[in-house]
Order: structure tokens, then sequence, then C-alpha cells
DNA sequence: GAAAAAATTTAGAATAATTCTTGCTATCGG
DNA sequence: CCGATAGCAAGAATTATTCTAAATTTTTTC
């Protein structure tokens, strides 16, 4: 006989809930505003882009908004040395180029078909769940 | 005619100075603690384990002392997302493996003969200077 | 080898990105 | 509408790191 389990149905997410992340307005433009450039923006950058639309969101808001999209892999964040965090809405794997000339974060493409273990020694046994790469060079202007 | 350059030899380097790093005590036991475990330790990491040869190092000299071995290129720095950076005096190329489970970090070893361009759909006109590679993962205990 | 100059170390203060706390507001489920 | 939950804003707190200034050590000059 099956234990009296009482039918608990997932509760229905609210309209504006994806994923169970709720959009708010302030997630809503951070997110947007991520989608609308993809130059790589710092948090604090993402704060006064926002702020246009939105004069009065919180600097914390902004990191509160990404730390939540980060969670809910609507966004990855990125990391080049112990600068600031910056934030890239790309989804698909990919690494990052930094330019020192300019500043500027290029996303750069995996190719195809390419596996881990045909360029690293990884140790025996490692599950590697997250991979980032990060290059930093010049971009020869032609 | 030539000019009258004098002949301004390269000043001659002192005993202990090697590659423009001059190998203070501090250096020295610093760089030694570092070839000494392998394991990535952080600055405070570091600063903890000198002090049993050197009872008096300050923190700030222990950051001074990386900052110009990583300068010099006989240490790396290494960066997993905002934690603390930790240190490597692993020169050959190499990425790294953070073990979520022991938080250990594991030096990966590039395989031979496989060139960045094989892998990586690199911006046209990238001058590549540097590569890091961080994974992030479980180490399956077999 | 002393004096002067330069480099390094030290302790503590300052910095800056990020996180935390708290009170307020909005939204949700009923 | 009501109580509960989630999210927001403002500012304080945190923390790894850098900076400052005075003391010490090392190097160079005489
Ligand atoms: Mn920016
Ligand atoms: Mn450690
Ligand atoms: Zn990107
Ligand atoms: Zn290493």
């Amino acid at each position: 006989m099956l234990p009296a389990t009482p039918t608990k149905r997932r509760k229905a997410a609210p309209a504006d809930e994806q994923g169970g992340l709720r959009m708010t307005r302030q997630r809503q433009e951070v997110y947007e505003t991520l989608l609308a450039h993809r130059d790589h923006p710092t948090a604090t950058d993402v704060f006064l882009r926002v702020k246009d639309r939105l004069p009065n969101i919180s600097l914390a808001t902004v990191y509160n908004c990404l730390e939540v999209l980060v969670e809910h892999q609507l966004v990855r964040q990125v990391n080049f040395e112990r600068e600031p965090s910056r934030f890239c809405p790309n989804l698909e794997q990919h690494g990052h180029f930094h330019d020192r000339g300019t500043g500027t974060i290029l996303d750069v493409k995996f190719k195809k078909g390419v596996k881990l273990s045909d360029v690293l020694d990884l140790p025996p046994g490692a599950v590697v769940q997250d991979i980032e790469i990060n290059l930093r060079g010049l971009l020869r202007t032609t």
C-alpha cells in the first residue's frame, strides 16, 4: 500500500516567473542592459546604464540582480585578474580575450568538436563542471 | 668618427641578484615556501608559513615579495572567481583544476603540440600574450 | 671603510569591490 | 483584504589588497 502522500503538485509559477526566477522590473532592466550591449560591463557600468530607465535603483540591487541572474544561469560572471567582475549574457560555451590596448573584452568561441581531454592532461578522476578560458593580448588593428 | 660614447658597461649585478631581482632574505623565503609545497597558497598562507622562519616578516612584505616574484616571472598568480589570489611556482604553461570537494587546486598540463587556434576561434588580429585556463569540478576518488 | 643614495621592510592606514543589515515596499496565495 | 514571503534601497560592514611613512638594510660613491 502506498503511504498517504498528499498529492502535492508543484506550486504553479506566477506568469512573470521563469525557471524559478521572478522577473522583477529591476532584474528585467539589468538583464536587458546586458543583452543590449554585450560589452561585458561591470556592476557599476550596469548600474549607470540602468539608472537612465530606473532612476531609483540602487547599486546593491544591481549586485543582487546580477547575482540571481548568474545563479539562474541567464548570465555569466567574468573575472580578469582582480579587476571588478564583468557580466556576459552569452550562454554558449566561450572564452574571453582582453585587449590590453583598449580594454575591450571579446567573446572567443570554442571550435566545434574539440574535447577538453584533447588539449589538457586532466587529473585522473576529475569531473569538470566549469571551464574558464581567459586570454590577454593585443588586437593588431590592420 | 664615432661619437664619444662613454663605454657604459652594464652595471654589474650584485652576487645575489638574478634577472634584475635582488634576492633578499624575505623574497628567498617566500619563494622557497612556494617551491616547497606547490599547493597554490594564498598570500596569507605564505605569510603564516614564512613566519616560522622569519618571525618579524609582515604581511605587506609577503605581498611585496609575491608581487616582485610575479613581475620577474618566477611565480604565477592564480585567480579563481573572486577568491584571494593564489601563487604557483610552476613556470610551464599550465592550467588549474579546482576541486570543489576539498578546495584543492591542481596543475593541469597542456598537451603537447596543441595550438590555441586549433581550439579557439580567435578574433582576427588578436596577438595572445597570456593564457589562463581554470577548471572547476569534482575529483571522483576511485 | 665611512657617508650618501637607493632599495627594502614594516606597521598601520586607506582603498574599493562586494556583501550584509535593516526597514520598507511589492507581490503572492488564499 | 490578510498574513506571509520576496525583493528593494540606503548605508554600514567586510576583506583582500594597496598605499604611506618611518625605519632598516644594502649598494654606491668617495
Ligand atoms: Mn566598463
Ligand atoms: Mn590556502
Ligand atoms: Zn562573454
Ligand atoms: Zn599551478
